[in-house]
DNA sequence: GTGGTCTAGACCACA
DNA sequence: GTGGTCTAGACCACG
C-alpha cells in the first residue's frame, strides 16, 4: 500500500550544484567510515537502505560505493553485503 | 555478517567473471562425467559434499544439479542422491 | 530470529499442507491468467510485489514463476518484467 | 575429512534403558525450558544442533520435537526454526 | 543423512 | 526498479 519506498523530505545531505550526487554520497561515506560510524570489518548499510536514506536512484548509490571500492576503502561479498576496509587476502 | 568466506575444503575452481557460478559448477560436474571421475550408475557426492568443495551456497549447487537433471545428464532418487546418467524407465 | 512472520500485505492463500507453496503459487498465477485478471501481453506484477502479497520469499515466488515460464504460459524480458503469453519470436 | 559430526563421547545425558531416547529427549528440553534455558519466544537449537549433542538419528530428534510442538510447548516456523511457547494467532 | 522446500536478506546486470 | 545470482542458514519427507 506504500506508494513509495523512498523518504522524501528527510534526505540527510544538502545537494551542491557543482559536483554529481554521487561524489557528495561517496564523500558522505567516507567521512563516517573515518569519524567511525561504520566500523572497519563491519557492513555498511545495504543499498537499499542507502537509497531510502539519500533518496536517489541505485544507480547513483552504486556509482558511489564503486568509487569507495576501486580506491580500497571498502570491499564487497556477494550475497552479504559492503564491508568497510581493504579486501581479505585470498592466498 | 561474516565478511570473508571460510575455505572449507579447498576450492577448485578459480571463478570467471563472464558467467554465474552455477554454470561454473555445472560444467565442471559434466566434465569430471565425461573423465569417468564420476561414473554412470554411481552417485553423485552428496549436495551438502559439493557446497563444501566448491564453497558456494547450497542454492546454488542445486541450480547446477538443476541444469544437469533437465539436460538428463544425472538424475535423482528422492532420500538417496543423485546418479550419473540418464533416468530410469519406470515401466 | 523473528519468531512469527509478518502480514505484510494480507495472505490471499490458504496454504494447502499437501503440496508446496510454489506449486499453490503457480496455480493462483495460472488461474489468474485464465480468468483475465493478468491479459496476454500485460506484465505480471513485479517478483516482490508478488513476495508481498503471499507472504513468501522471494525464491519461492521464483520457483512458481520458473514453472510458469518452463510450460510457456509467462516470459521474461530481462530488467523489465514478466509477461503473459508464450515468448515472443526473435527470428 | 571429518569422519562423522557427532560428538561421540561427549554426549550430555546419560541414557535409561526403560524408557525410548526421544521420550528422554522431549523430557530434557521440557525441563530446559522450564529452567529458563531456553526462553519463551526464543528459538530452540537447530535440529543439526541437537542431533549433535544428544548423539542420536535426527529422526530421533524429530519425534521428540513433535511431542513438544503437539503438547504446545513450542512452535515451528517453516525455514526459522523452533520457537518456545504456544503457536502463534494467525488471525 | 539424502534431496526438497523455505526464509530473509544481500549485491549484480540491465533498462 | 526489474529480473538474476548468491548467501547462510532453517525444517520437511523419505529411506
Amino acid at each position: 500500500m506504500r506508494a513509495s519506498r523512498a523518504a522524501y523530505g528527510r534526505e540527510v545531505i544538502k545537494w551542491r550544484l557543482d559536483q554529481p550526487k554521487w561524489v557528495q554520497i561517496a564523500t558522505e561515506l567516507r567521512a563516517r567510515i573515518v569519524a567511525g560510524v561504520y566500523k572497519r570489518g563491519n557492513p555498511l548499510p545495504s543499498e537499499r537502505q542507502l537509497v531510502d536514506e539519500f533518496g536517489v536512484a541505485r544507480a547513483t548509490v552504486r556509482k558511489a560505493l564503486a568509487k569507495l571500492i576501486e580506491e580500497g576503502t571498502i570491499y564487497t561479498v556477494f550475497g552479504i553485503g559492503n564491508f568497510v576496509g581493504p579486501p581479505p587476502e585470498d592466498d
